[in-house]
DNA sequence: GAGCTTCCGTGATACCCTCTAACTAATTCT
DNA sequence: AGAATTAGTTAGAGGGTATCACGGAAGCTC
């Protein structure tokens, strides 16, 4: 109690922890990756802490020395969620701003797991609030949406929504995006999770087109890239 | 729910049903209305069959008399929402068929009990599948839309994504819509909805604008009424 | 109205889940 | 080596779904 930490919390850079540290870190990690295989299975809501541990050879109470609870490791999942998502756009966007580039990377990443997909932009679990830290990445998405909005339009484009928007405007505040780059970034948004979600709740099977084709064709006519 | 449903359960020879019947529908009725309470504060996830028997006074076990279980308790509470948007669209229709006021009257039907748009339009129930008739009253829904849409455009018109749609099209089959009518629908539906499930899941919340103005810009900017 | 039948509601039970608490055993620190 | 920390265990409270056998009330028939 009375020392000083002379201990070693040395090098937080390189990743050279102690052995229980690294251990820990290990194990949460096996503890995230089984949660995600049921989840990709069966959806977050049945996700069961009890079931990873039994899984994982332990039982059921060993996992709380790693996660608080059911909820803290579903906030840990949808952090990552998010993180993955916002990889997965940076680096459609690395080589080239393109909205089509852009879009496509967000349904392939989406396809890939959709109840991932779900965990993020899905029906909201009841009693869960995101943490600031995972808004604080759904900005960064907004950033790089924004991003290759504005440089799809000339420097002072606006438009009737796209002004309301910038007036009264709480969110990727620094941004040099003219209105209308805003507007098109709200429509991208959420027009392409507007035909995502459908697709991936099933709504569309039986209906006998191509979801793929409409999606295309809800991109093309976006307001920038269509007039 | 006001309608004591008239004929369900035919009795031919006495005409009126059997007290027992009446009782039935009616503890099956007040189930559901808790059901719904449940869903309005919590959501389908937390929906508990001992929370509302014990709500009822009766303990645990006797709900299965009513419904076979959660699952079948759920797919309820699925049709009667379907059915209460399809008259929620069908009122709305019935003076005049107008994609604003259609349109208005789903986000106005969502908006006053977000949980019952998700439990239709939502993530997807892990084991559950919509059984034929609820399916049947969607079909119903997206025909409410396609009236609307034919009633605006010229009677062979066409675009290169409603050719697609017209092509592979198994849904709503025997409607007289054109091409165009269907890329219209389709628009409609799936643009509404990525406005409205994302407002509804609170990720608008924050950001400053107003869900309702994007809404109805995203409205009027639906390929036929803005050209 | 007596008797038969049908159906409602109960308690007991099995099996899931989350999560807490007390205890043991291993590991690490000094 | 001894002390402190921490991982993992079992036991148990509390809640959930769902099945079962039973008692009793309601309806139906004669």
């Amino acid at each position: 109690m009375a020392k000083p930490d002379t201990e070693a919390k040395p090098d937080p850079g390189t990743g050279a922890k102690t052995p229980r540290e690294r251990y820990r870190a290990q194990v949460r990690e096996e503890i995230k990756d089984r949660a995600w295989e049921q989840i990709a299975t069966a959806g977050a809501s049945a996700l069961s802490l009890n079931a990873i541990a039994k899984q994982m050879g332990m039982s059921g109470p060993a996992l709380y020395r790693y996660f608080a609870g059911r909820d803290e490791l579903i906030t840990e999942l949808v952090r990552d969620a998010y993180r993955s998502l916002a990889d997965a756009l940076r680096a459609a966007a690395a080589d080239g701003a393109d909205l089509a580039r852009l879009a496509h990377a967000l349904r392939d990443w989406a396809l890939a797991d959709p109840h991932r997909y779900f965990l993020v932009y899905g029906t909201p679990v009841p009693g869960y609030h995101a943490p600031a830290d995972t808004t604080a990445i759904a900005d960064e998405i907004v950033a790089l949406l924004l991003d290759a909005c504005t440089a799809l339009l000339p420097a002072g484009a606006t438009t009737p929504l796209g002004a309301h928007l910038q007036e009264h405007r709480t969110w990727a505040e620094g941004h040099p995006a003219p209105p209308a780059a805003l507007q098109l970034a709200m429509n991208l948004w959420t027009r392409l999770h507007g035909a995502l979600s459908l697709e991936l709740a099933g709504h569309f099977t039986g209906m006998g087109f191509d979801p793929a084709r409409y999606f295309a064709a809800e991109l093309d006519g976006l307001p920038a890239s269509g007039r």
